[in-house]
DNA sequence: ATAATTAAGGATATTTTTGTCCTTAATTTA
DNA sequence: TAAATTAAGGACAAAAATATCCTTAATTAT
């Protein structure tokens, strides 16, 4: 479904988003030590996410990362998006190059309802949602 | 979602299963043409197909492939289950390790219904329904 | 200014997935 | 029986995804 570089983004932006106010930025070691993720390996996704303007950096003591903007306005999404590309929201389940309407892979169809559904589900969960139920305990970013 | 040898994996057994009434069996050459494959690839695929009782196979001339059973009681679910096992239908779209209602990841009851939705397609598209339609040109297995 | 801290980014390594090649085994046809 | 055909399977290769290491650049605190 995400690969696993998405997973940790998705992990990543939604611990950076959960930051109390007046402290809303966190270290590649905070974020990677939250989701349990490979420092290393987190520094080049937090990288990607900065380029694409879903995070802001800091460098130097006490730098870090942060949400570009609201965290209410970015969605699940634009993580998915910025990281694995458009092919879950595009792509053909069976990999037929032109796959549409007019030429359908033999899933075309069935799966489109269930495409919707999830980029229904991606396009209206957005960050604030989830790091709430975080920081309320109710869900967990790692193990 | 699905990986590339599950999605060949798919389109091969849907090509077998569209194979007119006594001449169900078809070599490798003529399934990786129809499906447009790796022969060689697709050669080790097939072999696993087999392991796995979905396919049975004959050697030697006018030897090859054939629907092991009747192909309308052979489900999307069960292909996708022998080639990527079965993390799609349990695992965590967020990768936990211990992803579950008292310890869900943060996208957990949102993604339920769409793994619900996903997973009850996959137990209830069969392979007739699938080839009935690739033989009416109402879909494709390649391009 | 200097030292300390932290992100950026290049190079490289490892693992997994995807793909190829070749020999062997089984079966059929002549 | 011999030759031809086709799948099985081992070994290997290439590509992509995942992961690490190290140096540089920027910023802050002393």
């Amino acid at each position: 479904m995400f690969s696993k570089t998405c997973k940790y983004a998705i992990n990543a932006m939604i611990y950076v988003a959960s930051l109390p106010i007046g402290n809303e930025r966190a270290s590649l070691k905070d974020i990677s030590k939250a989701i349990n993720s490979p420092e290393a390996f987190t520094a080049k996704i937090l990288q990607a996410l900065v380029r694409d303007d879903l995070l802001i950096s800091v460098k130097g003591p006490h730098g870090g990362f942060s949400i570009n903007g609201k965290a209410s306005e970015i969605y699940l999404a634009q993580i998915v998006d910025s990281i694995d590309g458009n092919l879950l929201f595009t792509g053909c389940a069976l990999g037929l190059k032109k796959c549409a309407e007019e030429h359908p892979c033999a899933v075309h169809y069935k799966f489109k309802a269930i495409r919707e559904h999830l980029t229904g589900m991606l396009h209206s969960t957005n960050l604030t949602d989830m790091a709430d139920r975080v920081n309320n305990g109710i869900s967990f970013l790692k193990y």
